[in-house]
DNA sequence: CGTCCAATTGAACGTGTTCAACCAGGGTGG
DNA sequence: CCACCCTGGTTGAACACGTTCAATTGGACG
């Protein structure tokens, strides 16, 4: 259902590019843009102003938030098929960066999007479903961050990546590395690879590899 | 902006009711229904079809959801202007409960919004800025929860409570119990009053009483 | 081969939880 | 009217858990 409201926009010609420019000169008609980017590029900026809606085609790409104290605070993992860039006010609340060397990033205007594809009607309900499966995905995370154990928190992660990245289930690989998954739940980096030790040790995990999860025991996962 | 919206579905004659029962016999035609709610009453459960949307016109609800070990988890505040009730599947994943005895819900048909509503482009920019509201609503929310010390995220949860209430500012009444903040903020009950304990003796608020806070020094409040 | 980074593990410390007691206010019923 | 209970709130003490600082390992890469 987002897929349908991807083809609509992003159906433009030209995806090969590289680093960070925008993949070919795009009629001005077009509305949206669709630009490649490298690990680590940001995709847009806290503070600046918020022009555009963004998806993610390929690849992997996170929002977050730099606090007053230098800590960095994870809001959500983006990823393909997922919508973002949505702010209140007219500036962007959240930094969003590539977390991947192939992340393809769609573009949508947000002048346009408010004033002229209005008009259609089945996109614009489109639109709508893609505000409410941003809306659910912070939410499940919300739930996440909310467990009482670092255990329960951790355990809740890997089934949320096992559900939202597809592949052979019960065999995951992680797509961030033990710092960003601290980040992203707001505990500390040990505590993270404590967690991963401590799911392992009580038979609910196995690690194949430092980024390879096998999932043994998927009940006692999320309980703690 | 949100009023908008509101005034928009939300205009039906009769509004003043009693005790969970719809206000008036409304016509089939008309697409909202205003419905007024004790204390505790639930106005959507977890679990059941997801057939409404929902925005709160007066008084307070929370939407919550119950873990499988029984703890409750609040996942947001409604304040009057907030909508909510979105739902990614046909089943709404949380409860939603009346927090006041003089709170009034406005509840949309959601196929009629699916449907019918969206050929009006005007009133639906207005859907789409609702749930962009809804979703700053709880990353924000997710950042205050976010925060490391009990102390940061009540103090957090406060200015947040001043910025949303309306009222003569720094002189702020909390809408909810001690229990309510609790669930909402992921700490137990006397982590809550300790760190209201500390935030007194810190000398950024004053407790004049159990729900009224005055906010003394609002800058070393979110500090921790 | 040395460097750098990610990941892990240990130990001490700080903080939040848990269990418990206590207090204040508002009902209710004898 | 007072005793009683119940709910909401506060505080104390012991404990569990996560953080922090520190050291170590392992792999990737020049």
């Amino acid at each position: 259902m987002i897929n349908h409201f991807q083809t609509d926009f992003a159906n433009n010609p030209a995806t090969a590019s590289v680093h960070s420019k925008l993949v070919a000169p795009e009629p001005s008609w077009l509305v949206a843009k669709t630009t490649q980017y490298r690990r680590g590029e940001v995709i847009c900026r806290q503070g600046y102003v918020a022009n555009y809606w963004y998806s993610v085609t390929r690849g992997l790409a996170t929002r977050y938030v730099i606090r007053a104290d230098g800590r960095r605070h994870l809001l959500e993992l983006l990823l393909p098929g997922d919508f973002f860039g949505f702010s209140r006010q007219g500036d962007h609340e959240s930094t969003s960066e590539a977390m991947s060397d192939d992340t393809v990033i769609v573009q949508y205007p947000r002048h346009r999007i408010e004033k002229r594809i209005l008009s259609e009607a089945s996109q614009t309900w489109s639109i709508c479903e893609a505000l409410i499966e941003a809306l659910s995905r912070l939410e499940d995370h919300l739930l996440v961050v909310g467990r009482v154990t670092a255990s329960e928190k951790v355990g809740s992660f890997l089934l949320d990546i096992e559900r939202r990245i597809p592949g052979r289930t019960t065999d995951i690989q992680l797509p961030i590395s033990r710092y960003d998954i601290a980040d992203y739940l707001g505990i500390s980096v040990e505590t993270v690879s404590r967690a991963l030790s401590d799911l392992t040790r009580r038979g609910c995990i196995q690690l194949t590899g430092p980024r390879d999860v096998k999932i043994v025991n998927r009940d006692t996962l999320a309980v703690g």
